[in-house]
DNA sequence: CAGTGGTCTAGACCACGAA
DNA sequence: TCGTGGTCTAGACCACTGT
């Protein structure tokens, strides 16, 4: 299936990704800049540049505007396991993966009512979370958690709280059922910043509520990932002849 | 969070978004012609397409070569149910969702070794499903069954097999485990020209193993989806103080 | 300041789709 | 054939980064 209609960039962009795939061009290092690579390659500086997107759509280039167009570093992924809400013990473990967790107070409104069962206004503990490996970040969460349902100390720095939280575990005490539903879709305008997606142009978003026994929602988060950098993982149990209804 | 360096492909972009999310160009309509937009917002072709291209990205706009520049209908979302792996009632019941499923034999090669845990060469059943609504490629599953554990009349196109795995569902009996791998990334070749995803340029694929209570694998399934038009929801039970280890 | 990427132009030629 | 989108050019000017 080779291209009928080869197009120039494609033909560049096959050959950077070459030279960057056999290692001739190393992981951080800088590539020679576009007005060098257009002339080398005999085309316009426009023709060059949509070859530079290909590879930068495939992750492999990053552009920085006024410094030049530099050889990814391969991302480890990150693996997110569902039903627990947290990052896998070897991914979470990692040294290099630094967290920030910011605590907040917020009214509950729009889709936080909806996801929480809660009436407008309801007191809500946000946690912000970020995660970072070498300066590129991995993860984002923002946790919302009824005020009643916190235990004291958690907004006090508790550092065990802190430990959890930036796992992206599910907090709520106990929960019956975790839901997750996942999407991949363009990053808003808040997940863009925080993510500089510069990359993936897509996250992938997990909707996250767990409900205790009583049915009532102990938690709602909305995690979003760098859509090439994630892969989130779920198990499911069958007891035999003992299949559920469907919710 | 305004832009402080406007582009003009970007105001050209928003101001036809606009008209599309206004209704003032309804979704199948035709838009101008390119050499019209450009010349009515005063610019170049190159630039006029750049501001195509951002619409493109968000779905708003198909571009069909010799035709013109549609726009697309907003695609409902259809529903991926993990763990049970199959579309939920409502989609799968759906009368526009039409599937068709291709049953052939292959010997397991590559990733479908890993998966099945099988010796090369082992011979399995793969049933090549593609839905679709309307022309437009809905969902591409590729199901992997061991050859032994294939109930006699399967083959023999038995309706109620057909109607099963047109639902993407888990077609080994009584899986005691479904471990599902979530990750959005750009379509393989395959799936580019299966998907026809001219839109989204990711899939939300979903690689699904199911294993009975031996830990035999009785399945595998390498499913792909347009990334924006799909959602996965997964539910996680948990009995109270007894959270299994991870595996 | 010099070097880099970001945007844009006016026009050319090619490839596809419908007559 | 004609109108459409797809690719490309040679050069211009602007914005960002470092010295």
């Amino acid at each position: 299936m080779t291209r009928s209609v080869p197009s120039r960039h494609h033909d560049i962009a096959d050959d950077l990704r070459q030279q960057i795939t056999t290692g001739r061009i190393k992981p951080g290092e800088r590539l020679p800049s576009e007005a060098d690579l257009a002339d080398r390659y005999k085309v316009s500086t426009v023709t060059l540049r949509s070859a530079l997107a290909v590879l930068q759509g495939e992750g492999l280039v990053e552009k920085i505007h006024g410094k030049g167009n530099f050889v990814r570093r391969p991302p480890r992924k990150i693996v997110y396991v569902g039903g627990w809400g947290t990052l896998d013990p070897w991914t979470a473990a990692d040294a290099a993966l630094r967290v920030t967790v910011r605590t907040t107070s917020v009214p509950a409104d729009g889709h936080l009512t909806t996801l929480l069962k809660v009436p407008t206004g309801s007191p809500l503990t946000e946690f912000f979370c970020v995660s970072h490996e070498e300066e590129s970040p991995r993860g984002l969460a923002r946790i919302y958690i009824p005020h009643d349902l916190l235990p004291a100390g958690v907004l006090d720095d508790e550092p065990s709280w802190q430990e959890t939280a930036l796992r992206l575990a599910v907090l709520g005490s106990q929960p019956a059922t975790v839901r997750e539903t996942v999407c991949a879709r363009p990053p808003t305008p808040d997940e863009a910043s925080a993510l500089r997606t510069g990359s993936s142009k897509t996250v992938l978003a997990i909707t996250r509520v767990a409900t205790d026994t009583t049915g009532r929602v102990v938690e709602a988060a909305l995690l979003a990932f760098p859509g090439d950098r994630v892969e989130a993982v779920f198990t499911t149990h069958h007891m035999t002849d003992e299949r559920q209804t469907q919710g």
